[in-house]
RNA sequence: GCCCCCGUAGCUCAGGCGGAUAGAGCAUCAGAUUCCUAAUCUGAGGGCCGUGCGUUCGAAUCGCGCCGGGGGCACCA
């Protein structure tokens, strides 16, 4: 079914067609004040002023349009031309009562399913991930789930740094500092200091960085020796990923690094040049945006003096094989924002290429400490995201023992997972990404105000409800008769059936941040019914219909934190 | 120099393709538990929405200028 906001909107709409005979938006929206009801339509005004009309006399003409028979609220004109709805509480208990008996919670698949490949996370080879991969990872996450969730073909792709100028630098470093116990014991670990090491040579002894680039040129050349090596590199690479990803219960379908596409890349630099949209400056092969007042002075450079390619081509052969291969209808890349540049250089260069999906790139800030920096740890070194997640997991736990001395530590290391991720993860999710954000353990672990575990805990305590009146095989039985009738339990169900709404503003504008509002907007309002209204001991009608309410207020939690790949626990 | 992002309560942030009296959490103060997890809830105080001009019936939201903070701009990714 549509949302109650697109069926008001549809028929406002129409209304508004009828009585002008031109197409206007209704813009219904939530009411800003509940005095107003429950949604109200903004468009009349726009309308009459338009049409040159008296905004309450439009209104009054499209009033008489509707029909009441196929919208379940009342209406009245306010304002100056505002139409405000109130729903029908008879509907809306039958339209919770039919959301009880669906697995999709009331949510329509799209009409028109795109494929759509997401790719985010990208951490690079041969270097532990940090906190720098962590909003890309979480929020890529995110987004592929609710995409996945409302029907779309969703491809996500792990765009890994497999192919940089490090390699060049740990060929060095394996060969001349490599501590072979130190590797056989944590390999990742031993590749971070050679590399470091080698980093630090290189800037001081120019035939160290000789030396790298030397090993570079020969494993790129397929030098058998180097090319083993950096197989090798991969492989320890991968592991360490793989355990973070686990943690994190973040997945990819593909795992499409920039090696790649390294046999494409002559290729896309022949083509460019033969279809003239690239050519030599300089020494370098760039592309130049001269008609376009934006792009005009920031060459887009495919290929360098030296004959090597850049991740601008890497870039445009990936655009290439996604649209040949997946078919995508649709590109999201989820990379920090400083990059916007380089990001609209690439969608140009692939427009004028003939390559032409959809193609948007998901910004975000950066990550700032306490004190308002970007964060770093004491010795100024990027935090291992290894680390990060032990610290939110150990102080998951000490919250948890501290609140619930009783708990048995295998119950404490579920809970120290399950809240210590899901606080990391949230606290970057409920933000809008695109500004920078300041990283607060103490905030993001906090049971009060908008955190996971004041949801988590919302989710517990609902489940502990069906424990406690030993009604843990309860469910909603089919048509059951939903009355809504305390304001605490109308404003529970209004806030259910905007689920919809929310999931599609995530799709229309990339921002998780959306449902995160959402859901605690709803761990609100089951708070204040909770309060008002006991539900094992009440009376036999309210009784099932407020097991109903906390039954789908659960599966809401359960369902949006899974969105935001999130879990919950069933006692905390 | 050019371009992009940000500026909202003491602090951290929502809201932003214009709509009615600008919201939340923290902090501060005052309350609620014979009762389903008080890890909760209720109430109070707290705002020239950086600033000036403009567009509009209506601007936190759109446009232009300015101030402040951050970032990017030819061979790293």
């Amino acid at each position: 079914m549509p949302t109650i906001s697109q069926l008001l909107e549809e028929k406002t709409a129409q209304a508004i067609a009828a009585v002008t005979g031109a197409a206007a938006p209704a813009l219904v929206q939530p009411t800003a004040n509940p005095q107003f009801g429950d949604y109200q339509a903004n468009g009349v005004m726009a309308a009459a002023k338009a049409r040159k009309m008296n905004p309450r006399t439009l209104a009054q003409q499209i009033l008489a349009q509707l029909d009441p028979t196929t919208i379940p609220a009342t209406w009245d004109i306010a304002g100056p031309g505002f139409i405000n709805f109130r729903l029908d509480p008879v509907w809306l208990g039958r339209t919770i009562a039919a959301i009880a008996a669906d697995e999709r919670l009331g949510i329509d698949s799209v009409s028109q399913a795109e494929t759509i490949v997401v790719d985010f996370s990208a951490p690079n080879i041969a270097k532990p991930m940090h906190v720098g991969h962590i909003r890309s990872t979480i929020i890529g996450d995110a987004l592929s789930r609710v995409l996945r969730f409302l029907g779309h073909r969703v491809i996500t792709d792990n765009h890994v740094g497999d192919w940089g100028t490090q390699f060049g630098m740990m060929i060095v470093g394996y060969r001349t500092l490599l501590n072979r116990e130190a590797f056989a014991d944590d390999p990742l670990a031993e590749m971070e200091r050679i590399y470091k090491a080698v980093q630090a040579q290189g800037k001081a002894d120019p035939a160290v960085a000789a030396q790298a680039r030397e090993e570079l040129a020969k494993l790129q050349k397929g030098d058998p020796e180097n090319t083993a090596l950096w197989h090798e590199f991969m492989a320890v690479s991968r592991q360490a990923f793989d355990r973070v990803y686990a943690r994190l219960h973040v997945g990819f379908d593909h795992w499409l690094g920039e090696s790649f596409y390294n046999p494409m890349l002559p290729g896309v630099v022949q083509t460019l040049q033969t279809k003239g949209l690239a050519r030599l400056s300089e020494g370098a092969i760039c592309v130049f945006y001269e008609d376009d007042p934006e792009l005009n002075g920031t060459p887009f450079i495919v290929q360098k003096q030296d004959g090597a390619f850049l991740y601008a081509t890497t870039d445009l052969a990936t655009i290439q094989y996604r649209v040949d291969t997946f078919h995508a209808d649709r590109i999201i890349y989820v990379v920090d924002s400083r990059q916007q540049l380089h990001f609209k250089q690439l969608f140009a260069a692939a427009r004028r290429w003939g390559y032409a999906p959809q193609l948007e790139h998901v910004g975000f800030g950066t990550i700032l400490g306490e004190d308002g920096r970007p964060i770093k740890t004491r010795e100024g070194e990027p935090i291992k995201l290894a680390a990060l997640l032990d610290e939110a997991e150990e102080r998951a736990r000490a919250i948890a023992r501290d609140k619930n001395p009783s708990l048995s530590e295998d119950e404490l290391a579920a809970i120290a997972h399950v809240v210590g991720i899901g606080a990391v993860k949230y606290a970057d999710l409920m933000q809008n990404r695109l500004a920078d954000y300041r990283f607060s353990w103490d905030k993001m672990l906090a049971l009060e105000g908008n955190t996971a575990p004041y949801l988590q805990y919302v989710y517990a305590r609902i489940r502990s409800i069906f424990r406690r009146g030993e009604l843990e095989d309860w469910q909603p039985t089919l048509g059951m008769d939903v009355y809504l009738r305390a304001p605490e339990e109308l404003d529970l169900a209004k806030q259910m059936i905007r689920f919809g709404d929310a999931l599609l503003e995530v799709e229309r504008t990339n921002k998780p941040n959306i449902l995160a509002g959402y859901l605690y907007d709803l761990a609100t309002k089951f708070n204040l019914f909770y309060q008002a209204h006991s539900v094992l001991k009440a009376e036999e009608e309210a009784r099932s219909t407020r097991l109903l309410l906390c039954h789908l207020t659960a599966r809401y939690i359960h369902k949006g934190l899974e969105l935001l790949g999130i879990e919950t626990l069933e006692a905390m």
